[in-house]
DNA sequence: CCGCGACTATTTCGTTTAGAAATAGTCCAG
DNA sequence: CTGGACTATTTCTAAACGAAATAGTCGCGG
């Protein structure tokens, strides 16, 4: 919250919600409002923003937040000192892959060429987005982080083609080892080996 | 939980963590003991998992849980019909490249380079794990999906090295921005343009 | 043979996050 | 002047995380 008021502007919870959803979506999470909000009153009992609230003698009164001096210096600490843990990915396709065995084949292949096809959609529309970012000034690192998105949908796309490419010879690997009965005692060697 | 028991083990609920720290850690979550245990009881109101006791007069005896036909066919069926959302990518490294104009051009260098090498150490797990199931019967899912984890964090590591080359060009335009005090109108120009 | 560290195994609990819906004002087009 | 889309915030429940507590087992070195 306080990287993306960061950048200067008076922001209600609901445009924080907004430029997250379409700023971050493509290496970060969006957030639910739940958490934004909290999140934001933290933010102002701790002295990081302060709130202004624009319309209303109503108790939902629209309310504007902006960073304070100690706020960018919270942001500056926090790039300075937060440790970086590895990237999470929760990614739906593979794991269904992984559990193969589990699945028509037919369904696998149709399932890897649809994500083949969104990774290359979700590639387009970064590229849209470093269009549309890359001549404006103060947006340097934003466009650099778009054009990381374009290519890492560039690559999704190239590794779903590849695993497609492999497809069908995995069918038939499992299919092999099923009609030896090989499933539960390979994996009783790989439990071996583990350990 | 399903997934993992549909190979046919016997498996406790450590057992689980162990397995799925493991052997998802590439692609996916891996979950917390309390999530873990509680499904496992769920499984096994659904029918869909039995467990059988194996030490203990004690609270705590050991537990094992086995897939039920029931179990295998909710697979099948999960398989077939849940919905794939789109992959979830949680990425610290591109939210504070993202930021990179609250950071220290030096330090934004330096996370660069740690991502790059953190990612190549991934790459040669993941290519030693490849090694290890290739030729493992029944394993053909898995270690498919393996030769893509080697490769997303061949990719990842590809991607680092692009961004350290840009990264200077990136400081210098922020810079430029910076001192012509355009931050917060662009930011204002873009917003327009996003409504 | 005993005690100590590493590992197995499960439970508990507080916090965080997600997700969806409820509530309500605003603004514009027809 | 009204219905629909959008802005804006709150509320509630469920899911997930994460860390620690609890406790049994197993091997090994003194």
């Amino acid at each position: 919250m306080l990287g993306l008021l960061s950048f200067g502007e008076e922001l209600s919870g609901y445009d924080l919600k907004k430029w997250a959803n379409w700023s971050l979506r493509f290496f970060y999470w969006a957030p639910s409002y739940s958490q934004i909000y909290g999140e934001l009153r933290k933010l102002e009992d701790l002295g990081f923003a302060v709130s202004r609230v624009v319309n209303k003698d109503d108790i939902r009164g629209k309310r504007l937040y902006r960073i304070t001096p100690a706020g960018e210096e919270a942001v500056a600490r926090w790039a300075a000192e937060a440790p970086v843990e590895p990237a999470v990915l929760k990614h739906g396709v593979m794991l269904r892959m992984w559990l193969g065995h589990a699945s028509d084949p037919a369904m696998l292949r149709s399932m890897l060429e649809q994500h083949r096809d969104e990774s290359e959609k979700m590639r387009v529309r970064a590229a849209a987005d470093v269009e549309g970012s890359e001549h404006e000034p103060g947006w340097a690192f934003p466009t650099m982080v778009l054009r990381w998105s374009e290519r890492y949908y560039a690559d999704e796309r190239d590794r779903a083609e590849t695993m497609l490419a492999e497809l069908d010879d995995a069918v038939r690997k499992q299919r092999r080892a099923r009609r030896r009965g090989g499933a539960k005692r390979s994996s009783e060697e790989l439990r071996q080996r583990r350990a």
